[in-house]
DNA sequence: TCTGACTGAGAGAACGTTTTCTCAATGCCG
DNA sequence: CGGCATTGAGAAAACGTTCTCTCAGTCAGA
């Protein structure tokens, strides 16, 4: 900056002021000022920047996902970064793998980074770690599941109902014994999606039966395994409810692997590559994780611009895609 | 930390000390330091240190992708958050969409963020505007595609090998008239998996047929018309090559739309979710981008650790994955 | 008991910006 | 032509750290 001055023969702050487009400045000692700019490349110092403005602002915020690598979360990904592309705003990203600490050792770190906001989709089971630092003037918003001892605002899918949409398909089509492969009951979305699933049995007169039910299912191998377990037991479900995307991966796997694919219903929460090409195709309950990245972004950027109202919560609805695995009738007789 | 050190009564060097592990100060007002750090919540300014330091080391760098929603890419940044993690360094992301200008803007504020580093998928055709930074000290990795204009590490695939085995894949089965379906050629992987293509095709006397040859399919749906286009001509081909991960999406749907899924040959490049779930199952000449994101970031941290050997171009194998796809025989009288 | 080496801690400058304060130059009005 | 308002630019402090000096105190050896 100090050689830039040179160049152009001014004073430091004339060159502060002339590259923060300060209208005091005269247009001529400007343009000289980013013709030094050009000549030398130079690139103004964005920490030193934020450690000396007034506002602080970095413009960078802190994403906190489960797996960067999973389809759900990169697509939410996008979401949040084609919002803050438009206001010049870069994010970090890190993966939890559903664990509290490393959560929280993100967010941290992201924090001694001096982001603006974060963006979380939570792991742990206490938030209230923030309320400090959302005291400070950090924006925060919490993405697929609630936060927990912390109020802030929070965009998630309506999972019980979309829980409540596959199961109640499956039921329609005359399935009485369904079996349900759910996700780490640690995380709240789960907890909701097997809510859903039973109230939509109990609305409908069937009986909860926990043999048909796996839980704790951490990825496609567990959920295959446990789904072969489901398929190879003595009285089978004769429909599955696959309460996420990696563990539908693993019941289509496993459904293959026993050749039952056109035997037993399957009905998929999340939306899935390939999902229409498989045979049959996957009948699913999809969420719009590119929608939630982008409201959870502006509801963020919202608060940064100073909004004050109570904290929100977004809930977006889910679609029933059916595809053909899910209107797969109970096979005659197999129902007691 | 003013505060710290009033509550701790001791000096901000002090502090600053105690907080840097320095050996020099004593272990019991160092814990008193850490007492009061823990009571106050405090926690360090990064900004303010990487302005400080000598080193000026930010713990964080930079990473262009194409999109970090694709599969490809999301796997990649996964790969370079594990081995980034070890290290305490936290990575900015963000999508060029290939646009070299986005390429550069993105590259730009992540430099003026002070990264240490940057991981990058090139999307422009020259990157000598990076030359003043890598001089400054910068790290610089490019990934899936040589720069250009720059000597600098690489990573990547053998797309020419992987295209060439995919190609001579289908060749053995018998195929004689051979689709294939290209990325934007301004893409340097692109045109080397053509390279290859074309190569395997003279090397078994085929000639190499324009017709046959559909190129800059940007997504999904442009390489879906693609296929259909093939598929309707006077003398379609008998098998295909799908020549990137979401062009392989896109001509699935095309075969399974004119329900030619069994009767013509299909391999794609790049592994994809349910590969082995379709009928027939999806033949793909895998790439393995989460090893390649771990060998980009350890070859970046190998830089920042102060190596300084002549840049490197680390070429990892592909591996043709056969399912069913690829192994469908051209239908008798088909090729003249 | 005194000197000197050594240890531990404080004072203050520096990092690259922004921003307030101050002042010089310009233009306009009487 | 003088004085005042107005405009534009420079000097210097400040942001939250680190780090080099400097110095006070302690302890061993003579």
């Amino acid at each position: 900056m100090r050689e830039v001055a040179a160049v152009a023969g001014v004073s430091l702050s004339t060159v502060s002021r002339a590259l923060n487009a300060d209208p005091k400045v005269d247009a001529k000692l400007a343009q000289r000022v980013h013709r030094a700019v050009a000549m030398l490349g130079y690139r103004r110092d964005a920490t030193a920047t934020n450690l000396r403005r007034a506002d602080r602002v970095s413009a960078s915020i802190g994403l906190v996902f489960d797996d960067v690598a999973n389809p759900f979360h990169a697509t939410l990904h996008r979401g949040i970064e084609d919002v803050a592309r438009a206001r010049g705003v870069l994010a970090f990203a890190g993966s939890s793998d559903e664990d509290g600490d490393r959560e929280r050792d993100l967010v941290q770190a992201f924090l001694s980074r001096r982001v603006d906001g974060l963006v979380i989709v939570p792991a742990g089971a206490d938030h209230s770690y923030l309320l400090r630092d959302r005291e400070a003037g950090v924006a925060l918003v919490f993405v697929d599941r609630p936060p927990a001892f912390i109020d802030a605002d929070v965009v998630l899918s309506d999972h019980a109902g979309g829980a409540r949409a596959a199961t109640e398909h499956l039921l329609a089509v005359g399935h009485r014994r369904i079996g349900y492969l759910g996700d780490r009951q640690r995380i709240a979305s789960a907890v909701e999606r097997l809510r859903g699933h039973r109230e939509a049995l109990a609305d409908h007169g069937v009986a909860f039966d926990p043999a048909l039910v796996r839980l704790e299912l951490g990825d496609s191998a567990m959920a295959r395994a446990a789904t072969l377990e489901l398929l190879d037991a003595e009285n089978p479900p004769t429909a599955v409810f696959a309460a996420q995307n990696l563990i539908t991966i693993g019941a289509v796997e496993a459904l293959r692997a026993r050749g039952a694919q056109h035997d037993v219903a399957l009905v998929g929460f999340d939306d899935i590559t390939l999902a229409d090409a498989v045979d049959p195709g996957l009948t699913v309950v999809a969420q719009d994780p590119w929608g939630i990245g982008r409201a959870a972004a502006q509801l963020l950027f919202a608060r940064l611009d100073g909004e004050t109202d109570p904290s929100r919560r977004v809930e977006l609805p889910t679609t029933l895609i059916a595809r053909g695995s899910g209107e797969i009738p109970p096979r005659p007789g197999a129902d007691r």
